[in-house]
RNA sequence: GUCCCCAUCGUCUAGCCUGGCCUAGGACAUCGCCCUUUCGAGGCGACGACUGGGGUUCGAAUCCCCAUGGGGACGCCA
């Protein structure tokens, strides 16, 4: 495809935080515009005055940038085709609205809401085919229409559409959609507060910004004929359409925030990399059409196509999230994890600040392979950084015996005034018990549980060399005394 | 209710368009075993699916129809 035309746009409303369905619309539209060399861009839609939350705007911006789904133009970035911010583009679609009003396409309508409420209740009685405006302001004349505006009664713009005939439109995942257009009412173009729906406005800023392919959820399939209809209004080609199906949670039902962190910023605070939430995301209604799971954005980027994109919708498995998270943590920079890990550990009330940056990424580096989230690192390295309080009641039950003790003893002999290092603890330790025919076996999970406190872990001489020999012997001599006050024969 | 969309292991999916290479491949999860004197990772293996019924065809997971199931839409919300 001709990249130099490719323009896709992610277009969000900002009633709230930016969740995972969103996330990975706006990640399909990227891939697909880098894929081609075309332009990703950023629009917000807030033409509903009465769902807009402030801080919306700054979370969607934030959960964009950090997922690395930068936009080329849009808010904050600009562009040739701005604003980008519909709020700010109300003459535009006034223009447009009056354009089908003057073609004798669209019509002022003066129905109050409770009428319309009305209509819909009786046709639901009647059990009508099909819900929708009846259509009882069409025919009013010119006059008695504008009378009713002088007098300020308050009303709408509806299109007026056609009444017989269908309508299609090639949609880029499924092929072909047709509907009788006895399926589509008169759409409101503008609402009474002189805002435009989102049907006009999108239709509009699609073609003012050259908009060649709209990718979006498939909640929008059912209302996309209206849209056509639109482009036929006002004499312009539609683009190509292709309506990503929806992400399901693993009960079945539509992923929300109830089950489960459905916002992208409750991932990052959960632990997950924004690497392998991307990555994760892509793979869902998308393959590359080989074997290749993990992939970094570059080759993602370069296998994206549409036309692999699923129609049927996926469950969001959160344990793959987790598996892949894994997958990236075990290489990802301990620099970068590094600053996520700060706050986290200064919120456990560790005394962090009295090791420097050498040590702490150290202590990462043990802990980043055997963790699935930037959370377990925080949750798993107290011992780093203070002496355990206690020891895990299982694992000492089993490693904690009395004959031990001698062991333990020689090692602190033998530790005073040793160059210490990964390789002296190793022969020391295997020296003391080749010296008391004992297996290590035997010794070494317990100076584990005596360093760490639990069981599991980092390998114990990687432990021993990062600890030091004054933290560790100290720590043996705490599990020693331990031992010898609480263990009988 | 009406209209639209969808349908392969528990989950993500390959295969479907262009029928035979499919005794249906991979991944997550689960369960074994190996490795590692810990945990995790890793290796090996097991379990496990073409929703059902009719066609078309020498032959169907693949094409057609119907049924069933799931999802969506039917707003002066997007």
């Amino acid at each position: 495809m001709d990249g130099k035309n490719i323009r896709v746009r992610f277009a969000p409303s900002p009633t709230g935080y930016l969740h995972v369905g969103g996330a990975r619309t706006a990640l399909f539209n990227y891939l697909f515009a880098k894929n081609t060399g075309g332009t990703f861009i950023l629009r917000i839609e807030d033409t509903d005055r009465t769902r807009f939350q402030e801080d919306s705007l700054k979370e969607i911006f934030e959960s964009l940038r950090w997922l690395g789904l930068d936009w080329a133009e849009g808010p904050e970035k600009g562009g040739n085709f701005g604003p980008y911010i519909q709020s700010e583009r109300l003459d535009l679609y006034k223009k447009h609205a009056q354009i089908l009003l003057d073609r004798g396409m669209a019509y002022p309508c003066f129905c109050t809401s409770e009428r319309l409420e009305q209509v819909r209740k009786e046709k639901e009685a009647r059990k009508e085919q099909h819900g929708g405006y009846d259509r009882h302001c069409r025919d009013m004349s010119k006059e008695e229409a504008q009378k009713l505006i002088d007098a300020g009664t308050p009303y709408v713009i509806r299109l007026k559409a056609p009444l017989e005939g269908s309508v299609s439109f090639m949609d880029g995942i499924r092929g072909e959609i047709e509907t009788p257009v006895t399926m589509v009412d008169d759409t409101v173009l503008m609402k009474t507060d002189g805002f435009p729906t989102y049907h006009l406005a999108s239709v509009v800023d699609d073609h003012h910004m050259e908009i060649s392919h709209v990718m979006r959820g498939d909640e929008w399939i059912a209302s996309t004929p209206r849209h056509v209809l639109l482009y036929q209004a006002f004499g312009w080609t539609p683009p190509v359409f292709a309506h990503l199906p929806v992400i399901l949670s693993p009960d079945g039902g539509k992923l929300s925030k109830r089950k489960g962190a459905a916002s992208v910023m409750d991932y990052k605070k959960a632990g997950y990399l924004p690497e392998a939430l991307v990555n994760f995301l892509a793979l869902l209604g998308w393959n590359p059409g080989d074997d290749r799971e993990i992939m970094p954005l570059t080759d993602i980027i370069e296998a994206f196509s549409m036309n692999k994109i699923s129609a049927k919708p996926s469950v969001f498995d959160e344990q793959k999230l987790e598996w892949m998270n894994g997958q990236y943590m075990e290489n990802y920079d301990p620099t970068q994890l590094l600053s996520e890990l700060e706050p986290m550990w200064a919120e456990r009330g560790l005394p962090v600040n009295g090791f420097d940056e050498v040590y702490k990424k150290r202590v990462i580096a043990l802990l980043q392979v055997r963790s699935k989230k930037v959370t377990e690192i925080a949750e798993n390295a107290d011992y780093f950084f203070k002496d355990p309080e206690e020891f895990a009641e299982q694992q000492a039950k089993k490693q904690f015996k009395r004959m031990v003790l001698p062991a333990l003893e020689k090692i602190m002999e033998r530790a005073v005034g040793i160059q210490w290092s990964r390789e002296a603890a190793d022969t020391l330790f295997h020296a003391v018990a080749d010296e008391l025919g004992m297996s290590p076996g035997k010794i070494n999970p317990v100076v584990r549980i005596a360093l760490t406190g639990v069981g599991g872990g980092p390998d114990l001489f990687d432990m021993l060399d990062l600890l030091g020999v004054e933290t560790s012997m100290r720590r043996i001599k705490k599990a020693h005394d331990f031992i010898d006050k609480n263990v009988e024969g």
